[in-house]
DNA sequence: CGTTGCTACTAAACCGGTTTAGTCAATCAT
DNA sequence: ATGATTGACTAAACCGGTTTAGTAGCAACG
């Protein structure tokens, strides 16, 4: 329709418009026109039709277990922020969990064209023909690029901290058998314990269990905890959410938090920081973990030659010391 | 290839695949041989090829301020319950109050031939030859479906809650003047107060100023509030967080929660629970607005004939009452 | 004067399906 | 026997662009 505005064709406005080398030959004075009459009729090439036959979508679809956490919410915006910068969109679709639906999501996003697929928190195992990067979630198939955080480092970072605030005897908060940082994240504390002369007490290990999103969860193995074992000074929760379910139930007994028991947890949530006493936590950098999946997804898909091979990527964690934490008290611990 | 394999043309395949009632004539065993290839060979007709004909996408453009905002990340949550089921995805595109992208995107999305939009927490006032439906955010443009909250409700149930445990002082936090929510909440506050009876007294009245989503603003005005205004048992604040930081300046100042001062706050957001004390607060019911928006959005868009004029939903709010309220103490109040 | 080489375009194929308008053979009614 | 139906498909148009392979006209060249 441009095209017969011009009395041109419609070829010759499609290469215009996308500046395409074969238009070389074409006068700037027609090349001029043609711009003015799409500026004029705001023209925008059906998107549909482009794709069908540059077989380029410019979409990228997203796989997490649920948008409205914040976990999969901040990393989504630090996708989103590098996604529609270059020109992309983003399908989001969230599994909650349900394994028909980790299967079934690759492949709908698939049919629908997308050019690549980033797995948050989502275990995977599939092979599709476009490029992969999954966001801490351990992906053994092959050509999946991962970006994990540097759980060793995280560890470390905790355990420093309260070791050097004086506490000997600290708690654990494990992760839920099925989450996949729980073992990692547990080798790490492990490895840190160890090089820095931190004993770890068997009966200082509580696990989490259950897949509720509420402090709950830390908030009766805390109980568990003080109920049948030994004393503690500090407690190292699993993530932010158990962390507070821990503060309550370590209140609720009497103790103070930092006075008696220093609280470090994970993630730095949103509320962390909002929490009474603030919460001293690892940070994970979410945002950027998000960012750096959506670069690594477009440079694969822009360079299609380059790594078909699972690569590794590592971000550091950061630790943010609030008011949860405090030197060990010196008096002896009673029972706790 | 399909239609190679069996010996039968594209168009055939394609009519039985859709069963199109032309295929009424194809005998059960031809159609029987088709839909057995299709399985065998996962068979998943190309979505761009077939929107490009059909001129449906079977998406959905939804535009909010930031995605990793709780706020937005609940209505989408419900959005994407909705959509999902019904075989339709949805694309994200966070403005962040700028101007240039509200008017951006729309147009993006609409190009990339989204067959609906959901405008979150967004101002319109634009044209677009599609179903629009906003989630508070006071669309003026017509053809516009508003889903709101019943704020005038909302009020009540915050005054009646606070008149019943005694309070007769009454603090507020008004809302950022840039925020849509504000005028209509306080205008349903002095509705409700006046119903009730309560007094709103100007020297108790502060407003909230700056874009950021810390408790930090919530702070300050409290602050301000308490060095020179006048005495008051219980504040009502526009928001959890602002609530959760007027909470930390109320402790500062030496005044117990709920003891000294009750603190209501609005949302419900998840930290909302997590607070110490438990926060006590006006539910929107984000999900369910999220879920009714995509629900309105599609049924505009399988009966185009229906409301092209204006519509408004209304969503009632709850009262979550949690531990920061309590009864006014009977005692004369001092400064506070 | 025929050929080559530009210049400025355009016809037509193509992307991969869907859909309309037929076609062709067999059956039925007259 | 003949025209009208019906059953079982299919050719080809179509969606709206992009891209390849040309073409027509003119100038320069050998």
């Amino acid at each position: 329709m441009l095209a017969d505005y011009l009395g041109l064709s419609p070829a010759t406005v499609s290469l215009v418009l996308n500046s395409s080398p074969v238009a070389d030959s074409i006068p700037q004075e027609t090349k001029d026109r043609v711009f003015a009459a799409a500026r004029h009729f705001d023209y925008r090439p059906n998107f549909v039709a482009r794709s069908l036959r540059t077989q380029r979508s410019f979409m990228i679809g997203v796989l997490v277990p649920e948008v409205s956490e914040g976990y999969a919410a901040s990393v989504v915006g630090g996708i989103e922020d590098q996604l529609l910068q270059e020109g992309y969109f983003y399908l989001v679709a969230s599994h909650r969990h349900r394994l028909d639906l980790i299967e079934e999501y690759p492949r709908v996003l698939y049919q629908r064209s997308v050019e690549g697929l980033i797995a948050v928190d989502t275990p995977w195992n599939q092979q599709i023909p476009i490029p992969v990067v999954a966001v801490s979630g351990r992906g053994q198939a092959q050509g999946v690029t991962n970006i994990v955080l540097d759980h060793d480092r995280a560890a470390e970072l905790a355990l420093e901290h309260l070791f050097h605030l004086g506490h000997r005897r600290v708690a654990f908060i494990k992760g839920q058998a099925f989450s996949s940082d729980t073992e990692v994240r547990w080798n790490g504390i492990c490895k840190a314990a160890k090089r820095i002369g931190l004993e770890i007490r068997p009966e200082l290990i509580v696990q989490l269990e259950g897949d509720s999103p509420s402090p709950e969860v830390g908030y009766g193995v805390t109980h568990k905890l003080l109920a049948s074992r030994g004393t503690f000074t500090a407690l190292f929760a699993f993530n932010d959410i158990s962390a507070i379910g821990a503060i309550r139930a370590l209140r609720e007994s009497g103790r103070r938090v930092p006075e008696d028991v220093s609280v470090v947890g994970f993630d730095d949530i949103q509320s962390a920081a909002f929490q009474n006493p603030g919460l001293t936590t690892v940070r994970q950098p979410l945002r950027r973990m998000g960012s750096l999946a959506a670069e690594t997804v477009l440079r694969s898909i822009s360079s299609p030659a380059a790594d078909r091979v699972s690569r590794r990527i590592t971000v550091e964690p950061e630790l943010v010391v609030r008011e949860s934490t405090c030197p060990a008290s010196t008096r002896k611990p009673g029972r706790a």
